[in-house]
DNA sequence: AGCACGCCGACT
DNA sequence: GTCGGCGTGCTC
């Protein structure tokens, strides 16, 4: 062998190969032009087609192409080139996820395209002369410009400064290049911290000591468990500032974009600047400058959600999963993957510590604590004075909801009893449901057709706010019809089920003088709904919560004493593999909104099942008898993390192209001792947004690697390009 | 992902 | 007659 391989430059004249950020399997070869040099890793700009692209130097040419087709690079990007680490990452991802490279590669890439050189950042301010000096006459919309911009006072763009002013953009231009206003350049310093670390308890104390021993260390991975309020971010924040004060970069992953402002104000709190945020709606000019500060080691600390682990980190020395046991971490659209996973490889691949945070993680990382492969560190009780909440099941067989002057209830007396009395204390109660909306389903009363969605294997719900039935699969929505599209009945439809909305209708008319407040994504669209909502409930405007599992994470509300699930059952239906333990990880985590002070919290859990193996847990607060449960009947099944799984999902407009596809790939299915094919069946949502979609599901023995079986597979048929064939390497949603 | 090529329906 | 719909295929 020649040493073509590890060669890491290229004069010019010679082939590279370059790798797009485009849905393209292969990278394909460019000529390194005259006078550069270029090296593994560096941005370029290539022709592609008529026009052109960013990519990747990402190996030596292959030479599989005939020479005259090869067109030189026009030109390196200004950016740091890409480091080993982030390249190798890529590779395995795409070949572990069965994903395109070139897909997995725009996920690091996107901000590099379309790059323009990054402008320093400017405010406007005044510039020394007077309008009257300048010669400019003072009208008054540009007096009150100057009036806006005396003693020193700066803006942040023409637009915040026209606002200040209360005069429209076009003047300030004038202003500008008359030399009376000017874009004064930012110095921008390097994030510096200020370090006030708090008053650890003894067993904080420890657990920090423990993971900060793992530092500089190479590769470990570290879980730290702690119920709700144990202290595990302050426990975390000392390792960051380790980082920190080393030069290096810490990355904290977090399940939800709705989480991070409440996160980095603690961070703010704790370290005196603002980390930086990654997620997918930073805007154009502050994605590209974060992205550069990434890739330049300039941000120390980023905080954001999965897709922040394919930043072009130069330096990254510890990352942190926070709520690691969380399913939002799983990304189930275009590039399929589980970012808690992919974290692990990443840490694994830049020989660094990871830190997986839980109250209740997930099974798959206790087994992997269990067998060895990872540490734990647990924090054993609630910081301060505060005591878990005392949790008992309401038996819905033996105390049904009485019916009221509003029609039908959901809340059963002992409930109602537990809201009277909280209310009684002067204290606050929350009573939690995960369905938005007014009903989950609307039927005719007259003969008995249900409203679905046109485009989805869904019903449409109906929201009573916006006046709105809605698919929540897709972005459908009608008004509620005035007569049945099946027999004419007009007025006929009746609401089925309860939503949070219905849920807040009946606590309103049950408990008329309290404040009632509800809750849910669609709700909280903007994050300074949810600063409002967190002030409100703090100063007690609000008495009685009625939300969605937005409200079960994160905050720390002192005088909410009471937690009420409405429907605790309600995830355990689903045919999913992980339904068991996601509802106990959502029940406990809302369990842990009660009582966080010096009040002792009080949860009622309204069930038809109250001896499910879930709810004993939830009620005796032994987790491990439930997590050993759980773990032996995946044994039992050989599923995961005992197996393994691998979904192909089909789809296309055709419903008979679809099904018959899935069927040829069923007939020339991989074969073999310890794997097993089931399917095609109709997916969970068999019509998703107008396409019909069926599954197939391989199952695997835990040593046999599917990725190749697949591949095979696959390369057995010719499968038509209106048919669209999606790998889900461990798929956590089961049909 | 773009962008062109190509082959069928309604318009200045 | 052409404009334009989007199915199919290629880009080093």
């Amino acid at each position: 062998m020649n040493n073509s391989a590890d060669k890491t430059s290229f004069e010019p004249g010679e082939i590279v190969t370059v790798l797009l950020p485009l849905p393209i399997e292969a990278a394909y070869d460019y000529r390194v032009p005259e006078h550069e040099t270029l090296v593994l890793g560096d941005v370029v700009e290539v022709p592609l087609g008529r026009r052109f692209e960013v990519g990747v130097v990402w190996g030596p040419g292959k030479g599989d192409v005939a020479a005259h087709k090869i067109k030189p690079v026009v030109q390196r990007v200004g950016v740091p080139p890409l480091p080993d680490v982030s390249r190798k990452f890529i590779d395995w991802v795409a070949a572990y996820t069965l994903q395109v490279t070139g897909a997995v590669l725009r996920m690091t890439l996107n901000p590099a395209r379309r790059w323009q050189p990054p402008t320093a950042p400017t405010v406007i301010a005044a510039a020394g002369p007077s309008l009257e000096t300048a010669g400019i006459k003072p009208t008054p919309s540009r007096q009150k410009i100057m009036l806006a911009v005396e003693r020193g006072r700066t803006y942040d763009t023409m637009s915040a400064l026209a606002k200040a002013a209360g005069v429209s953009a076009g003047t300030i231009r004038d202003l500008i290049d008359a030399g009376v206003l000017t874009l004064l350049a930012l110095k921008d310093g390097p994030q510096t911290f200020t370090n006030s670390p708090p008053k650890l308890e003894p067993a904080q104390h420890a657990a920090a000591a423990e993971i900060g021993a793992k530092l500089g260390q190479g590769f470990s991975v570290t879980v730290l468990d702690g119920v709700t309020g144990s202290g595990k971010t302050e426990v975390y924040f000392e390792s960051i500032a380790d980082v920190m004060t080393k030069g290096g970069q810490a990355l904290v992953l977090l399940p939800e974009i709705a989480l991070t402002s409440q996160w980095i104000s603690r961070f703010q709190a704790r370290f005196g600047f603002a980390p930086t945020e990654w997620h997918s709606d930073l805007k154009g000019k502050q994605r590209r400058e974060n992205w550069l500060n990434v890739a330049t080691a300039e941000a120390k600390v980023i905080v954001g959600a999965r897709s922040s682990l394919f930043l072009p980190f130069k330096n990254l020395s510890l990352i942190i999963v926070d709520e690691e046991h969380d399913s939002a971490f799983k990304q189930e659209e275009g590039v399929i993957y589980h970012a808690r996973d992919m974290a692990v490889v990443r840490a694994r691949e830049g020989a660094i510590p990871i830190v997986l945070s839980s109250a209740t993680p997930a099974l798959e990382t206790m087994i992997n604590v269990q067998a060895g492969r990872y540490a734990e560190v647990r924090l054993p009780s609630r910081f301060g004075v505060a005591v878990l909440p005392q949790i008992d099941v309401v038996d819905l067989r033996k105390h049904k909801p009485e019916k009221g002057l509003w029609g039908r209830a959901w809340l059963a007396p002992p409930l109602v009893a537990a809201v009277d009395e909280t209310l009684r204390q002067g204290e606050q109660g929350l009573l939690f449901l995960n369905r938005r909306g007014y009903a989950p389903l609307t039927l005719c009363n007259t003969c008995g057709h249900r409203l679905h969605c046109p485009q989805c294997t869904a019903w449409l719900v109906e929201h009573r706010l916006t006046k709105r039935l809605q698919c929540h699969h897709c972005g459908y929505n009608a008004a509620r019809p005035k007569t049945c599209v099946s027999c004419g009945a007009t007025d006929s439809f009746v609401a089925c089920g309860p939503g949070i909305e219905r849920v807040a209708e009946e606590a309103q008319a049950r408990w008329p003088d309290a404040v009632v407040k509800m809750v849910a994504s669609d709700t909280l669209d903007r994050p300074s709904a949810v600063a409002e909502l967190i002030n409100d409930i703090l100063e007690r405007r609000i008495d009685i919560l009625v939300g969605t599992q937005v409200l079960a994470k994160g905050h720390h509300f002192p005088n909410l004493t009471l937690v009420g699930v409405v429907d605790a059952d309600l995830g355990l239906s689903s045919w999913d593999l992980r339904a068991a333990e996601r509802t106990y990880q959502l029940l406990h985590q809302v369990s842990g909104r009660a009582g966080r002070a010096e009040r002792r919290g009080r949860v009622l859990l309204q069930t038809h099942d109250p001896a499910h193996p879930v709810m004993n847990a939830l009620v005796s607060g032994n987790d491990d008898d439930f997590y050993s449960q759980e773990s032996d009947a995946r044994r039992m099944l050989a599923m995961p993390p005992f197996g393994r799984l691998t979904a192909l999902i089909l789809s296309g407009p055709d419903e008979i192209q679809v099904k018959a596809v899935g069927e040829q790939l069923a007939n020339v299915a991989p074969r073999g001792e310890g794997i097993e094919v089931l399917g095609p069946a109709p997916a969970f949502m068999a019509l998703l947004r107008g396409r019909h979609r069926h599954r197939l599901l391989l199952k695997t023995r835990r040593d046999i690697k599917p990725q190749p079986l697949v591949k095979d597979w696959l390369a057995r048929l010719r499968i038509p390009s209106a048919v669209r064939v999606q790998i889900d390497v461990d798929p956590y949603s089961f049909f």
